[in-house]
DNA sequence: GTTCTAGAAC
DNA sequence: GTTCTAGAAC
């Protein structure tokens, strides 16, 4: 909680008074109350109103209604307001900060204390003005807790403050009572989550389905998106279960947002230590992010500073809302670049890093934060593709696993790139030549989107795929400098080893009839003896027993291992089409027969059991030879489903539904594949994606969760069910 | 694909 | 101490 520590308020700016909102959320017994007592205390300082439900109704029970009411008349006398109520869901928060628009600032305050802590209080107490107290206290306050919901910035807050503890809560008291009527305070999210939170993260957080957008405020500095389950911490199974039911509500007409597009964060090069001019410098960033921002697909770019008051941020901002660049694709974000996610709620797959030309941890500033907080794996995967770096290029680093940047911010790619230098105290200073430094400027952003591009086109997002077809150059920046050990393959340095050792195999005895040849640039695993099995039976069908159908192209089998209560396999029979990799144009009608068949089985097995519901679809990079299409139930409910692999090769966009694949097929003639990482990724629930720290906890939960499968599954057919029978049940 | 198991996580 | 994961062998 450095930021509140400080006292950091702005008084800087003579504007003019302004209201503010503060919702405060906590459940009865966290103190709420107590915190507009002490704030408003101090009489000096800006006038608040505390706007509490349990004393509103005079006597009576207040309503929300009579709140939003308050809040409103508080507000238009110029008054700032606290909203003291428990406000623990979205939902109940939502209506307040829509009461007024965005000339009123919305901050959110959670006092997001021990459920213990408020049972006892609230246990303990006596004349509580909304007369929860006794024994009914501790049901009340468990049930509260259980529909608990953090606040995120794409609720619409400016600026939300999560206290875990009573230093905490301490801390916001001093900032908001030490807030005069012009002051401002810094935006964004503050506060610590629990270290030892059980939310797995992975890239999953990219990929995930999203909150319905329309939340953004492009007057504010902040993130239109934010976290969507971070609140799942510490969860008992009941409280998961609850938050299904909540979840489900908000997947209904939920549709796609942008939020999970690839995204590149960036620092703003060269005014920092370089002290480029920041005026030239936000013109020559707005000039590059809309030259290329249309060219990216959906992918976002996010100019990234530490701190709120950012020059450069204003001025690219009010630059970009010029230039009427779309603010879904481009934004600017205060916050620490390194923990974009657990402290922003952004999701940034890859960031840009302003280094030095050494490529070398160290120096103060993003480059020094940027090494420090992705450990010595960057460092090593670093060095492994560049030794040093020229101004105005930039060099690509696939970060390993291992890093914590990888694994807490889920980012997957670092582009390091080189500025030019106007500071006369470093070296190779461009003694205020702008002329040059303004090209070498526009050079440095150019290198950094094309390779965030090159980045985006190999993880094959959709919206560029077509590009990719129409031949562009693939882009490599990190492997164009001369002084750099050339490595095209854009791998994990974690997977070297094995991708290395699988090539060697190759070599050996056990390689496949159908070669397992570089098409397209990608090393190829050639098939184990055990990967075999499914070639086999197509190729000789008679020598296997557990078939259930054959045909001319198809084979139908029971998976062996079956990962639900029904789960089969349909094969096909063609030579040479080992995986979903191999699928062109001319196997079309291969594709649409594979699908029908296992449409027929899904519906055969439905006329048994009408609860159940199917998916048919093929895994991204299957661990058996062979083209083969698994139709399987979506309970899940089986003992060989043991591990995270089983689990997300069926439940992340490493399955690919056979629906989409058919699509892609006949449109761009190949399929879209994910890569094999992001099997690794968090355990979510396929229905309510409630995040589960292992597969015991997960398995558990989903034998009872009862959510609505997202908004995605349930469109274009992806999920087979009896008309009639609600998917959503 | 599974099985086995060391060692991390709890 | 037990549970769980993840990597290697097959």
């Amino acid at each position: 909680m450095e930021a509140m520590d400080d006292h950091e308020t702005n008084s800087g700016g003579k504007d003019e008074a302004k209201p503010i909102m503060v919702i405060l959320m906590g459940a009865p017994g966290s103190g709420k109350s107590t915190f507009c007592d002490l704030v408003m205390r101090l009489p000096t300082r800006r006038p608040w109103v505390r706007i509490c439900q349990d004393t509103i109704g005079n006597g009576k029970a207040g309503t929300k209604n009579q709140c939003l009411t308050g809040a409103a008349s508080a507000l238009k006398e110029g008054k700032s307001v606290f909203i003291d109520r428990c406000n623990l869901d979205r939902e109940q928060r939502a209506d307040f900060v829509k009461l007024v628009g965005p000339e009123v600032e919305k901050h959110a305050v959670a006092l997001d204390l021990p459920a213990k802590l408020c049972i006892s209080r609230s246990v303990k107490r006596t004349g509580h003005e909304g007369n929860l107290q006794g024994g009914k206290a501790a049901a009340v306050v468990n049930r509260m807790l259980q529909k608990k919901e953090l606040p995120k910035l794409n609720e619409g807050y400016a600026r939300i403050t999560v206290c875990q503890d009573e230093k905490d809560i301490q801390a916001a008291i001093n900032t908001y009572s030490a807030l005069g009527p012009s002051d401002k305070l810094p935006l964004g999210f503050f506060g610590q989550k629990n270290s030892d939170a059980k939310v797995q993260l992975g890239i999953m957080k990219f990929l995930k389905k999203k909150d319905p957008p329309g939340c953004s405020d492009p007057v504010t500095n902040v993130s239109p998106e934010n976290i969507q389950s971070h609140t799942t911490k510490e969860k008992d199974s009941n409280q998961v279960l609850e938050s299904c039911e909540e979840l489900k509500k908000a997947s209904v007409g939920s549709s796609i947002s942008l939020e999970n597009a690839p995204t590149l964060a960036f620092p703003s090069i060269s005014t920092a230590d370089f002290h480029f001019n920041l005026n030239k410098a936000s013109d020559i960033i707005v000039e590059k992010v809309e030259e290329y921002v249309n060219k990216l697909g959906n992918a976002r770019l996010v100019l990234v500073d530490l701190s709120q008051n950012s020059k450069i941020l204003s001025l690219v901002r009010a630059k970009a809302a010029e230039m009427n660049i779309d603010s879904k694709k481009f934004f600017t974000f205060a916050g620490n670049i390194t923990k974009l996610y657990s402290e922003g709620g952004l999701h940034c797959n890859v960031i840009a890093n302003a280094t030095n030309w050494r490529l070398k941890p160290g120096g103060g500033g993003v480059n020094a934060a940027i090494f420090s907080a992705a450990g010595p794996a960057l460092e090593t995967a670093t060095k492994a593709r560049a030794g040093s770096l020229s101004s105005g290029k930039a060099v690509v680093v696939p970060l390993p696993s291992s890093s914590p940047l990888f694994s807490r911010e889920g980012v997957t790619h670092v582009i390091h790139v080189l500025g030019p230098n106007m500071n006369p105290q470093r070296p190779n200073c461009l003694n205020n030549d702008y002329d040059k430094g303004c090209k070498i400027l526009r050079e440095t952003y150019s290198s950094l989107f094309d390779a965030f591009a090159s980045i985006v086109r190999a993880q094959g997002e959709p919206c560029n795929f077509e590009k990719e077809f129409k031949g562009e150059v693939q882009l490599d920046q990190g492997s164009r400098n001369s002084d750099q050990k050339v490595k095209r393959e854009a791998v994990c340095e974690a997977d070297m080893n094995k991708k290395y050792k699988s090539f060697v195999k190759e070599l050996g005895p056990n390689v496949g009839s159908s070669g397992d040849g570089n098409t397209d640039g990608q090393t190829r695993k050639a098939w184990g003896g055990w990967a075999q099995a499914l070639y086999d039976t197509a190729m000789h069908p008679e020598r296997h027993k557990n078939i259930i159908e054959m045909s001319d192209d198809v084979v139908v089998l029971n998976d062996l291992y079956p990962k639900a209560q029904k789960h089969l396999i349909v094969l096909a029979r063609v030579e040479g089409l080992d995986r979903l990799a191999d699928v062109q144009k001319e196997h079309m009608s291969l594709l649409k027969t594979m699908h029908s068949v296992g449409l027929k089985w899904a519906e055969k097995f439905l006329s048994e059991n009408n609860s159940l519901i199917f998916r048919l679809g093929y895994h991204s990079v299957p661990s058996m030879r062979q083209l083969h299409l698994h139709v399987i139930s979506q309970d899940f409910d089986s003992n060989h489903l043991k591990n995270k692999k089983h689990w997300n090769s069926f439940n992340s966009p490493f399955f690919r539904d056979s629906v989409d694949v058919i699509d892609e097929v006949s449109q761009y003639g190949k399929a879209i594949l994910k890569d094999e990482n992001i099997l690794s990724m968090e355990l979510r629930c396929h229905r309510c994606q409630s995040a589960h720290p292992n597969i015991p906890r997960l398995k558990a939960h989903i034998s009872s969760c009862q959510a609505s499968f997202p908004a995605f599954l349930l469109q274009n057919g992806r999920l087979v069910f009896l008309e009639g029978i609600d998917a959503n049940h």
